[in-house]
DNA sequence: TGACAAATAGTCAGCGCTGAGTATACTGAT
DNA sequence: ATCAGTATACTCAGCGCTGACTATTTGTCA
């Protein structure tokens, strides 16, 4: 995916540095990707040595060197092809939290609700910020790619909302569970 | 994540080989990670040189050795210890799709429209059948697993629900614009 | 105008993961 | 009895990624 970005965003802005490529995905991609910059420059190494994108040194005065990199033809056929590729969606996700509640018998209940109660907090902040975000960027987004950019934030708010809607469902479940469990104990005694 | 399974399970289910732990991550978790073997015995070796586990050569008549891993008691506090840590929930998925509709002005709606509709069938069919998992898994599992099995169920259905809207809501919005740009077009002609 | 933070630009060792491969054992069809 | 196919059990080279590092340049506030 990255060599896709990496091109399309060479092909949309034209020639950069890793570091530049690095801040345009942060700028334009901040809410939906977290690539780092090493991995960027490996990209372009990598890219390079196949031909995708040719690096050219620029010296300005005689400060160090910086490596301007620009889309070949090849790249630029590259970009179609990975870009056509990538209509195949997958969606297989895994949750590190499903191992916990798997093992959940080894853990205290008012820990697990603790814990979801400030997962909820989070999650409510985060849409939040996407909500505004999203705002903003339809302002001062050209009419053609409102679209897109809508579908986009429309699918991290839609996940980020079912991951609000279970973390409050499972909190309440496992309260429920915790006050049955008390009366039990009440009974008992 | 990967440490964590294999402690639990080698503490749930005993001794076991690195082949057999896989079985059981397959067994109990299929709908919920996809493990690969070489992953597990990559973790194992780094476990034992921690000592968080420890193999010993188990000897058939004179056919190959198998090693079978047991948790020690260093690795028995670990398990504690990350089990802990899982409870600091993370969410922050990345979708591949994001980056196909950034790049959307280079595709023809019709294939946009396509892929989705191939996704929808795909997300319909994998909400069938973990609907019919979770059912099934419910009737074997006893009764103080019940509650966290459904949590794990509950998480990955909601998801997919999520992730089976959004695609329906982001195919008709394309088809509105096609059907309007064709409006515009038998206007403009 | 000197000093300290932040931004710019890039490198590299090493970790986690896995596709592809090896080798033996079992199982069922012919 | 044999052969194919599957299950068991494990190995290894090499890829993708990134934390931690270096080094220079540009504010910026006193």
């Amino acid at each position: 995916m990255i060599p896709l970005y990496i091109l399309g965003l060479l092909l949309r802005f034209g020639p950069q540095h890793g570091y530049q490529i690095k801040k345009l995905i942060e700028e334009q991609l901040k809410d939906f990707t977290q690539i780092k910059l090493p991995t960027v420059y490996y990209h372009l190494e990598k890219m390079e040595a196949s031909g995708l994108i040719t690096a050219t040194c620029e010296k300005q005065g005689e400060r160090p060197e910086k490596t301007v990199y620009q889309v070949s033809n090849i790249g630029a056929d590259k970009f179609g092809e990975l870009l056509s590729q990538s209509l195949q969606i997958k969606y297989h996700p895994t949750f590190d939290i499903d191992c916990t509640f798997y093992f959940s018998d080894s853990l205290d209940q008012n820990e697990m609700v603790n814990s979801l109660e400030i997962h909820i907090g989070v999650m409510k902040k985060t849409l939040e910020k996407l909500n505004i975000h999203h705002r903003e960027t339809l302002e001062y987004m050209p009419e053609s790619y409102k679209i897109s950019a809508n579908i986009i934030f429309e699918h991290h708010i839609m996940h980020y909302k079912a991951e609000l809607a279970w973390a409050e469902q499972s909190c309440n479940t496992l309260k429920e569970v915790k006050s049955y469990g008390k009366d039990q104990d009440h009974r008992d005694q």
